[in-house]
DNA sequence: TTGTAAGCGTTATCAT
DNA sequence: ATGATAACGCTTACAA
């Protein structure tokens, strides 16, 4: 090992030492502190410019009891929705001077205990959480640390000190799904993924199940991989015995999949197979046929949750739920 | 504003005092040194325990001068290349203990010089850049305060220092244009963005113009707005004229536009269009037609990255520059 | 094996 | 307006 990276950097006491002044003067220049002369503050900011001086965030951290960083945790940064999120997330963090820490999971549940250890010790200011393995307890544990957090698509029962975005589909989808039973006769298809699809699937799948019993109505729900290559090729095999259905699938991808599947083994969209996809992007509109879809603006979704959480770090009263509505965009994979 | 989230946290004091022995014990303890019999241990972590006290990672970086953090400048993370880059690092710097610290930069080189800045002030122990906007200058000014530092995709001389991960496009990229050339009679286009195109996107312009020179052949350069639905509107009114042509377009959305307006102007893909993704996604092979492309594992770079620069932390002398070669794959939209 | 105390680079509270 | 000096919470010689 090298002996860090961190030896060898300036301190504010070789600015002192250099401008003929004492750190404490050092200081008030870098904070812009009033009571400095002009004449001193250009002799300080001269040696901190000859130097290369940089103030130590770490040791700032420590004196005031305040990172400036913000603690995200995510399940992989891979998927485009959360790629959205965090992009909503880190600019509006810039705006307000905030750095990001982050902390990928991999969906387990294990790696997200993980990450809300190392998050409490890295001392962040405030974190958001969106993984969908943390349970409440989990997450008061942060709490317990006086770190204000944000969970997103989790709702947590003490809500004076944990705000909540939480995404409102249960209505558009029940409702959509409701309208089709009635007008369509397509046998409805749920795809969820069969390792940890996680709380808002499970969610949505309860919902799915519900209102088909509510109807009484025959659906099906199928397991799958959480890969498009594997899905695709798991319903080119299913659509050489399942001519006909309607396909509710989590994302863009495989709603891609079935839709590839389908229409290579020659059936018409969607005449003979209709698609939704769960958590819409920007590429349900890019795909062809355009994937119907609930459409989940998560970019938004990360800058509501940063905006909340700076709500609450500068200890203004918030309203610390907020719902992110969804929209039904029904495109061209649905007859509408 | 609050007190500030850090107050109120248990130290190692607290921590010393429950458990009867003296602060360096317990700092022991957690750090499982030698010399500790097992019973203070037990003592010390009961008492740990009891208290539910986590030892602060700022103290730590301060007194050891190491953060376990490594930042990572990007700019935007919404791009599926970028998420794709960002998946590879995190995970890897996982696996060796390492926390991401992320500054975006959105495009403006006065974004990227600012978030160079902050690189610094965190104290992080290594960082990775992918940043078309800064020069080497800027890099270096990071090298200066002793952090080791990878750079993806841009080429630094002083290589004692800097490590760099490039991207084999060159070649690939030329060859298969030449090729196209002797024996395809479609006059080629070269996508770019307006505003910011950035080094890689121009490097390839350069080389496609270049080769077209060499060839003595037409070509054309087509400015376009980064974002899908305003190259597709263009496209849709482009091919009202133009009814062929080889379209060679940056990133996998912009293919997708120009094939979609293409496909929906009634052009057959590919005998009257050939399009052509510079930096190949997953998505490439998901569209329909799927789209031929150069398939850059974003993923690989990011581990490749992290695995540089732990080496490089670990003080070991590496090959400090590596070059991602990219695959050319020749799918739906070209006549291969 | 354990404790004492100096040091990491700042901020902030006193004096002056 | 400026300068000492005590925190901040930890690690790490050195002493005991």
């Amino acid at each position: 090992m090298t002996d860090g990276p961190l030896k060898e950097r300036i301190t504010i006491y070789e600015v002192a030492a250099k401008a003929g002044v004492s750190l404490a003067t050092v200081s008030r220049v870098i904070n812009n502190h009033q009571n400095v002369t002009e004449k001193t503050r250009k002799k300080v900011q001269k040696a901190i410019e000859e130097l290369g001086y940089r103030p130590s965030g770490l040791a700032k951290a420590l004196a005031t009891s305040k990172t400036t960083n913000i603690g995200v945790i995510i399940p992989s940064a891979n998927y485009v929705f959360v790629a959205n999120m965090l992009n909503g997330i880190t600019k509006t963090a810039r705006e307000y001077g905030y750095a990001i820490t982050l902390f990928v999971t991999s969906h387990e549940k294990d790696e997200a205990l993980q990450a809300i250890d190392k998050l409490i010790t890295s001392h962040v200011d405030g974190a958001i959480i969106f993984d969908d393995e943390l349970e409440e307890e989990d997450v008061m544990q942060i709490v317990g640390y006086q770190v204000p957090v944000v969970v997103v698509n989790n709702r947590i029962e003490d809500e004076k000190k944990v705000g909540c975005i939480t995404f409102g589909y249960e209505h558009t989808l029940r409702e959509m799904i409701k309208d089709y039973l009635n007008r369509g006769d397509k046998k409805m298809y749920f795809l969820t993924i069969k390792d940890n699809p996680g709380r808002l699937l499970e969610r949505l799948q309860r919902s799915f199940v519900n209102t088909h019993k509510a109807a009484n109505r025959e659906y099906d729900i199928l397991l799958t991989e959480d890969s498009y290559s594997m899905t695709y090729e798991k319903f080119t095999d299913f659509f050489k015995e399942t001519r006909r259905g309607f396909f509710v699938c989590h994302r863009d991808s495989p709603a891609a999949a079935v839709m590839n599947a389908a229409k290579e083994n020659g059936l018409r969209i969607p005449e003979d197979v209709e698609i939704l996809s769960l958590i819409g992007t920007r590429y349900a509109k890019i795909l062809r046929p355009r994937v119907s879809n609930m459409f989940l603006n998560m970019n938004e979704v990360g800058e509501t949750a940063m905006n909340m959480l700076r709500d609450m770090l500068n200890g203004e009263t918030y309203p610390r739920r907020i719902k992110i509505e969804t929209e039904f965009v029904p495109l061209d994979t649905t007859i509408n």
